[in-house]
Parts: structure tokens; sequence; C-alpha cells
DNA sequence: GGTCGGAAGCATAAATTATTGACCACCGAT
DNA sequence: ATCGGTGGTCAATAATTTATGCTTCCGACC
């Protein structure tokens, strides 16, 4: 039962000093919070152990378990008189509101994202990278990024991982390519022929082609066996690139963790690459 | 702020017994509630001034300014653990299920990491970086990922940027370094020795260190002038470097964003450099 | 008028909380 | 290795807060 509304059930049976009490509670309760008993007693020109005695009275421990209850109702809301004041976060501060705003704008792009990739095709994909004898990442320029990122972390899980930022480099490394190896590219537009072709090379060694685009219609993503495809818009022409970066390593992240989680011997050997890496650092 | 979140935040930069009075209040938070700083003590077998000594480094008044607080945040529900019960429309798809949770912990990470970076720091830094002449910019292994996505994001906006993930080419690079230039080290842990050296070289050419670290004490932040701090928790070893990942590139976000916002030219920098990749891509 | 009961205050005991100073471990520099 | 210096912990103790016992006062009732 709230602490506020038994005070105000008792008041009328109160004597005049606890009654005292009980409407300085009731009207400033928020005040209570750095009020000790003493502190109370003199504001109201009274003794401390009247206080005490008066939340004795109604069930309480002492004066700490009033107190304390009563922060926690109106913590809960409870204002008694319903209204309270509304917890208007008031953000009167720059920086938390623009961090704020671009993390919104994140999840924004995170739902988007998610919403146009099906669960059933993110399963493929993670499938396909699980069963490859080899996966081949690659990603110019700033796609190079979350390429090289992706790459690593499936190198932690034992996936044998070739990762080139550079096109010539890769079409040297696919002409070892087999059926069931996988090919992820990434590329933001879709559009760099130098892509495309490797893609296709990729194809008539029977291996499996991912792209990883913008959700458009682009020619990369045309030629691939699956496609990741990211979404995430803004006005600001310097906030889309991280929009784009976050909703797509979010994507990769889910990959990620369900290849972890998908077999068990994966997660133990990520933590033995761990340790081996802990080891390396602090000899 | 809620004070379970700050005591999450700060977690990592406690000592071993600090740690301990943590882990029992995040993890027993409504035992809290009838325990005085001497049974809470008693609790966990240390002394009762060290859990006295422990609220005030929080911040907070004293041993009752945090359990009265932890109480009311509890009542609000508060619960720290980001679970509260938020309204989930009882996602049934596992899918989503992951993405969201995995989205929920990154949102978590993301906050606590604000925390501990107060505003005046973040700007110092951005300043720093946008009057330099030079920054320099190093991370090795998985720290280099975000240093070269930063690396990259700040040449777009016309400053200029020497990014490397060799300590050695780094050191021969740094000898041209003057007065008022920037060095941003990456290192989650800070325990790199040739790092360390590095930012002491950096020193004495009269450079500006800032370091890119864990909030943990360690010796390459010990050494920095300014220093980026990420907190990111999570039981699974797996999901622990995502979440430290995704903490720390919104944070740099946010620094890129400042800087872009603070003086008009970067913008129009960006947009023509924007342009320039565009028209290389689709000739 | 006596006395009974309850309310309030004063003084004080008990408890809780905060501070101090001593000690120790650890780190970096000499 | 040794020497400050620093940071962290604890025991002792001071300060504050809370609880209780005792006394007084006042009105109700016998």
């Amino acid at each position: 039962m709230s602490p506020l509304l038994k005070i105000r059930a008792e008041r009328d049976s109160m004597s005049a000093i606890e009654r005292r009490i009980a409407d300085f509670i009731l009207d400033e309760a928020h005040l209570l919070r750095d009020y000790s008993s003493q502190q109370l007693a003199n504001a109201l020109g009274i003794s401390q152990s009247s206080v005490v005695k008066f939340s004795q009275k109604l069930g309480f421990k002492g004066y700490p378990d009033l107190k304390t209850s009563i922060g926690e109702a109106i913590a809960r809301g409870d204002g008694g008189d319903g209204n309270g004041h509304a917890e208007n976060p008031v953000r009167d501060d720059p920086h938390s509101a623009l961090a704020e705003s671009l993390w919104q704008s994140k999840s924004l792009a995170e739902q988007e994202t998610r919403l146009i990739n099906p669960h059933d095709r993110v399963d493929a994909i993670a499938t396909a990278i699980g069963n490859a004898g080899r996966v081949f990442i690659i990603g110019l320029g700033e796609d190079g990024i979350p390429a090289r990122a992706f790459a690593l972390r499936l190198s932690l899980i034992d996936i044998l991982t070739v990762h080139h930022f550079d096109a010539v480099l890769m079409t040297a490394s696919i002409a070892a390519a087999e059926a069931g190896d996988v090919l992820l590219v990434f590329s933001e537009h879709g559009q760099q022929p130098a892509l495309c072709q490797i893609g296709r090379q990729f194809h008539e060694r029977h291996g499996i082609v991912v792209s990883v685009t913008r959700h458009t219609a682009n020619p990369l993503r045309a030629i691939a066996d699956l496609s990741v495809l990211v979404s995430a818009h803004d006005e600001r022409a310097h906030v889309r690139p991280l929009l784009y970066a976050s909703a797509l390593h979010h994507l990769l992240d889910m990959l990620f963790v369900l290849l972890c989680e998908d077999r068990e011997p994966r997660l133990e050997r990520l933590h033995a690459n761990l340790e081996r890496i802990r080891h390396l650092l602090e000899p």
C-alpha cells in the first residue's frame, strides 16, 4: 500500500502535531529526501522524537523506513495526488542531445535494415559462411573497413578467411576457390565493375557470392546469389555514412552471433583465441 | 542518470574491493534497502569505511544517498539491466529477438560510455583535432579497425591524417611531428609498451597525445594528455567486443559530427570530397 | 480532588555514518 | 635493489542520526 495514501487515510485520527507532520509530508514529499528526523522536527518546530514516534505509529520500522518508502513511492510515480511532476526529461545539455539524436537515427537505420533482410535470407547467409571451406572478403575504400572488421571476427572463430582491399589481389586469390566457398563483396553502391567482374569469376568456380550493398538496385547485387542490404537515411550528408556504417555493423554483428551460437565448438575456439591474444598482450 | 548505470560504467576502473561492492549492488540491488553500510561491509568481508568511500567516489553525498538513489531507481523500474518490463510486444521471432536484445545491449554500452566521457573533455579533444596541423592515428590488430575508420572520416573533411597499423612505421612518421599536432592511440587495454613508447616520443615533440582505451587504469591512458574511454559489458565473451566496437564507434561519430558542425568550411569540403568520390565510382 | 491515559518533550542510549591516521602494496624513477 | 610517492584498505574514532526511557502536562473520567 502506498505510504502517502496511508498517511492521508490516518490523518483524521491524528493529534494536532501528528497532523502537522502528515501535512508537511503530503505537501512536500519531495523535500523529505534530504531531511533527517531532526531537520524535519526543526522545520515544524517540534521535537525529533515526535517525528520518530509518528513513523512508528504508522507501522514503519522507524523514520528511515518511512523516508525511503516515501522516496520509492515518489519515484514510482505514486504521487498520491496523481499529478506529480510528469517526468519531462528536460535535456539542457547540447552534447547529450546530439549523442541521443544520433543514436536514435542509428536505431532507425537499424530497424529499417532489419526489415529489409528477411530472416531466412540471413540464416541462409550464416549457413553458407558456416559451411564454407574458405570465405573471401573484399571491400574497396571506405567499404574496406567493415569488410576488414568482419573478416577479423570470422577468423577469430576459426573460419578460414581471405581478406583483400585490392581487386587485383583478390582476383589472384579466388583462382583457388572451390564449390561451397563464399565470397563476400562489400560495396555501398554496388557500382564497381571490377567487383562485379570478381563476382562473376567466383561464380564460374561454383562459389557462393554474397553482396553487401545499400538497398538499391545495383549491378553487384544482381550478380550475387545472396545479398545483404542496408538502409540508412539522413538529410545531413555528413551523418548518412555514419548511419550506414552503424546499420551494416549491426547486421554483421548479428551474423557473427548467429555463427557463434549455432555451433558449440565455435565458441570454444573463440575463447581459446581470445585467451591466446590476451597472453600475447601481457607476457 | 541512473545510479546503477553509473556504477556499471565505472566498474572497469575500480579496484578489486570496489568491484566487489559494485557487483554486489548490481546483483542484489533489492537487498540494499535494509542494509546499513556496516552490514554491507560484513556481507562482503570488508571494512565499513570502504563502503562509505565507495559511495563518495561515485559522486554520492554518502552511503545513505547512494542507498536511497538506488532504491528510487529500482522503484522507477530502472533495473539497470535494461530489461524493465518495457512493453515489448512479445517478439516470437527469434531473429528479431536477437537483433533487438543485441541492440539494447549496445544502447546500454553507449549510455555508459557517454557517462564517463565528460562533455568538456570531448570538446577539448574535438578542438585539439580541429586545430591540429596533422593528426596521427595508430591502432594495432583489432584496434586498427576503428582507427582506420576514424582516419578515413577525418581525411574526408580535409584534416591531414596519417594512419598506421604498425608501430615501427609510426615511429618514423612522428619524427616530423610539431607542437599542436595530435596523436590518437587506439588500444582497448592500453597495455602495449610499443604504443606507450610512441606516446612518450610524441610528447617530447610537444604533440598532444589522446588515448582511446577501455575505461580501466592503464599505462597508455596515464601517459595521454586526453583520453577517450569506452565502457561495455556482457557476460558473453563473443558479444563483448561487439559492444565495445559499437560504443567506441558512436563516440567517434560524435567527435566527427562535432568537427563537421563546428566550422562551416569543413562541411563544404566534405561535400566536395564526396562528390569527387562519386564521380570516381561512376565514370 | 484523584488518577488514568495519551501526547509531547528532554535527555540519553544506540545505531549509523563520516573522517582520520596508520599501514601496506605497488609502481616508477633514481 | 632502494627510495619516495601514490593509492587503497582498515581500525579507531568523531560526528551525526535515530530510538528509547523518563518526565511532565493536560483533559477525561471516576
